[in-house]
DNA sequence: ATCGCACACGTTATAGCATAACGCAATTGA
DNA sequence: TCAATTGCGTTATGCTATAACGTGTGCGAT
């Protein structure tokens, strides 16, 4: 899935998530946005849905949060599974990828008949310079 | 962290998902012990917490729902990280472990300096019953 | 051209998930 | 005995996410 240009939603929302030093969350969004005429919880939810489908914006499961990809130019779905570093004390992000990682988890779901359509990877705990 | 003998909540809780075929959310595990006096979300969730520190329950953060260990007797806590297989359909867990996967990802903690405090892997599609 | 369709958007309302803050009771250990 | 800890119950609230309805716009097929 690559991504077609970006609405204006989208674009706002994605902006904001680029400038963001850190994942936010849709409320937290949509409050940035309310200068740009943005009401509604669902006007920021359906911009991250298209965003998360080209792959540009992931979403972190376990902080019900949202992050700009590291590499938004390139297509990230393509590198395989995608895995995040939580700092649980600045709420920085690190990005990842271990193909080695992709390939046991493919082992296993093969091993099993299971058919993965999309894995989460998340890592909470501290960053270097929290954990010091 | 072993576990000592379970309040009468943490029990009845802890029943609830050991009997359930799949995972069930805090609110669904409310409705059923509305019967055993249960009033209030608050009392599930914190006998959740403590199953959770026990390694007798696992939450499911893609989807925000708790399972039983699959192996509550052992300590799950010290088999390394859990890993789950979530099918979408059927709604039926799988819960299994990968030395190999922990091993990849507690090398990238290392070589980040990134303390590790809870790790999630899920993995969401189709089990094979489901996927046929 | 205009009809039908797909898609983005706006709004209101509601559903679903989780915790704050208060107070009470039982237990334990100094 | 007193203080600290833990579990429990209740009320209220906050955060996260989606349902359902309607509007407008662009675009291809007939």
């Amino acid at each position: 899935m690559n991504a077609p240009a970006l609405t204006k939603n989208q674009a706002l929302v994605f902006e904001v998530l680029e400038k963001a030093d850190g994942p936010l969350s849709a409320y937290t969004i949509l409050d940035k946005l309310r200068d740009h005429g943005f009401r509604a919880p669902l006007q920021v939810y359906r911009a991250l849905e298209k965003l998360l489908e080209y792959g540009v914006v992931h979403r972190l499961e376990s902080i019900n949060a949202f992050v700009a990809c590291a590499h938004p130019d390139q297509n990230c779905h393509s590198h395989g599974i995608v895995a995040f570093a939580i700092c649980e004390s600045c709420g920085h992000v690190m990005e990842f990828h271990d193909h080695e990682v992709d390939h046991r988890l493919m082992d296993w779901t093969r091993g099993k008949k299971f058919k993965a359509e999309k894995t989460t990877i998340e890592i909470r705990g501290l960053c270097e310079a929290c954990a010091a």
